[in-house]
DNA sequence: TTGAAAGCGCTAACAG
DNA sequence: CTGTTAGCGCTTTCAA
């Protein structure tokens, strides 16, 4: 049998009428504000605890806070996410925020739909996760509700952002190359237009990474580039392209692990052996990198301190709205698997 | 500069004023709520888009609806639940429910806490992805507000419920496994000792599976369990402890993709190869047993429709609060990928 | 069909 | 330090 709704929640006037105290009272020691006593927090805790009582959100929303921190990132399937979400409950365990996110937020309509909603549900902090919206909007955003963006560059007076330094980590997976030998190295981007991501998107700065540092090796000529998507599709079909051209190229820089997945997939089926015919390093040392059949060398972004950052900056600029912006830049570093090791003589 | 709070938004006094009716009526408007002209309509929508107005949900909760579903998943490395997200936010897609979830419930504790969040921010239902919490706990919930939950079995009279047929699943397993000439086909389970768990979660079913259907084969003598759990490491663990026996098993199943990268490292690490020297199977079938270098044999168990299922129950049952539960059980179906194969001689 | 008015549970002025 | 009281923006009786 299902009850036609349990018996009516326990309400502050509940709390305060069982502790022989005003509402008032009730609430400043639910917010820990100033002025109560301690043996009247005494009380106030006990009745608490006694019924059972907890404050709703949406009540308090209303006029305060929610203690709801909302995260929108861009898809669940990559593993890197997990690891900045990571970071972000775990900066926030101790405190009394909830985390709450939005799935499928993939384009700026979706992106919009969701900070909307995340908006009317009054949370009192959003994190922004690799948005692709445009940076007026993100603005918007920023100057209604406390916001912090992660991995989009450029400083922001309206809302605090953290980034990798993806020019350093596209130079780092270019000198390990260079290092083992190889020349031909091409790189498989996320294909991008708006001039405006073109400067603040993680991808296009990897592209510039890509290309500054095969200059600063004497490689300007040999810079070959697929343009395709951070997907793993846009993987394959970038190798397969690369794969055909008239000299292929001894190594692959793929913009992103999924993407590298993408590409093995293609050289697999093109018959040829990683690393032996080719070397491929992938972005962002997710789980999946780490997994023994692919063992993929890729750049680390240390996505728990990201995360751990960002939620460290929303809680701030809660507390103090007008404060100004920060940029957190955190530095990379290549993790060296399997995937990668110097070009075979035939291949050379 | 940051503002310091814009310009108060936009209520749903100002709608009425701007377009000249009461309040009431734009809350009818919001809700298509039966008592509203056509003419007035208009009206109301003209005024809601002219001032872009977008109602509050705190508002809202506090008397009717707050139009969002929580998603409770324990984590969100595990691929086959992002699938499942996928079907509910496919299956929502059209209505006006928002879909939020809360990261990192792992365990009975931190489960507690996500659904208390949840209900304290009025959402209006709940899918509860395979919850480890106690079944009285489940059905308090439930009591509270309409919930669905995903991948547990055993019917309940105060939630519906959404499964896939894991004792058939591990059947299909060790079928395939067996048709191929293998018999000692060993299993990695995720350990359990709880007796209602034992009887409703996924896990224990799978193994129940696989030991009916060793039996069904005449190899009740060769039934080999590793009890770790469901994690890259349990499948490390495990694999390691099986690949000690007197004689190695064949065949491993593992209980879940994740068990069976876990199993194909530890493998790696003994200089075997897989299928040559043996066979593994996943349970899942999540985006990674399809990635080329995996290309792991799995179950399929569609979570895509799962997730449908349980947002249209979820919203079935917001409209009608005292119908009966029902259970959705689906069938699974098995993909043969490169790491299962007829054992070599010398193994055999 | 429409609107006036009374809350939902909480917070924040303000008075005592 | 404590309590009274007026809303926050919306939904919902209940009259008109």
């Amino acid at each position: 049998m299902v009850e036609k709704a349990g018996p009516r929640r326990v309400t502050i006037v509940d709390v305060a009428r069982h502790a022989q105290v005003s509402t008032t009272a009730v609430s400043k020691v639910l917010r820990n504000a100033y002025g109560a006593s301690p043996a009247m927090r005494e009380k106030v805790q006990q009745a608490i605890s006694e019924l059972g009582f907890r404050p709703s959100a949406a009540a308090r929303g209303l006029r305060g806070q929610t203690y709801t921190i909302g995260v929108m990132l861009p898809e669940l399937r990559n593993l890197f996410f997990a690891d900045i979400l990571d970071g972000i409950t775990a900066q926030l365990g101790g405190t009394d925020y909830q985390v709450l996110l939005a799935p499928g937020c993939n384009g700026e309509k979706a992106e919009a739909r969701v900070m909307d909603a995340m908006i009317d549900r009054s949370m009192d902090g959003l994190i922004l996760i690799a948005p692709v919206s445009s940076k007026k909007r993100l603005t918007a955003v920023a100057h209604t509700v406390p916001t912090v963006v992660v991995g989009r560059h450029g400083a922001s007076p309206a809302y605090d952002s953290v980034t990798d330094d993806d020019v350093a980590g596209a130079g780092l997976v270019v000198d390990h190359l260079v290092e083992h030998g190889h020349r031909r190295i091409a790189h498989i981007e996320h294909h991008e237009t708006d001039p405006v991501r073109l400067a603040e998107m993680p991808n296009a700065q990897r592209a510039q990474g890509y290309r500054d540092a095969m200059r600063a090796h004497g490689l300007g000529d040999e810079i070959d580039i697929a343009s395709t998507s951070y997907t793993q599709e846009g993987g394959y079909l970038g190798a397969k392209e690369l794969l055909a051209r008239p000299q292929r190229p001894t190594a692959i820089f793929a913009g992103a692990d999924i993407v590298a997945l993408g590409a093995m997939e293609a050289i697999a089926q093109a018959g040829l052996t990683i690393p032996g015919d080719i070397s491929i390093v992938g972005y962002d040392n997710s789980a999946l990198a780490a997994f023994a059949p692919v063992s993929l060398t890729s750049v680390d972004q240390d996505g728990r301190q990201m995360g751990a950052d960002a939620a460290r900056l929303v809680v701030s600029r809660i507390g103090e709205r007008d404060r100004r912006t920060a940029q957190v830049k955190l530095s990379p570093t290549l993790v060296v698997r399997r995937t990668s090791a110097a070009p075979t003589g035939a291949a050379r």
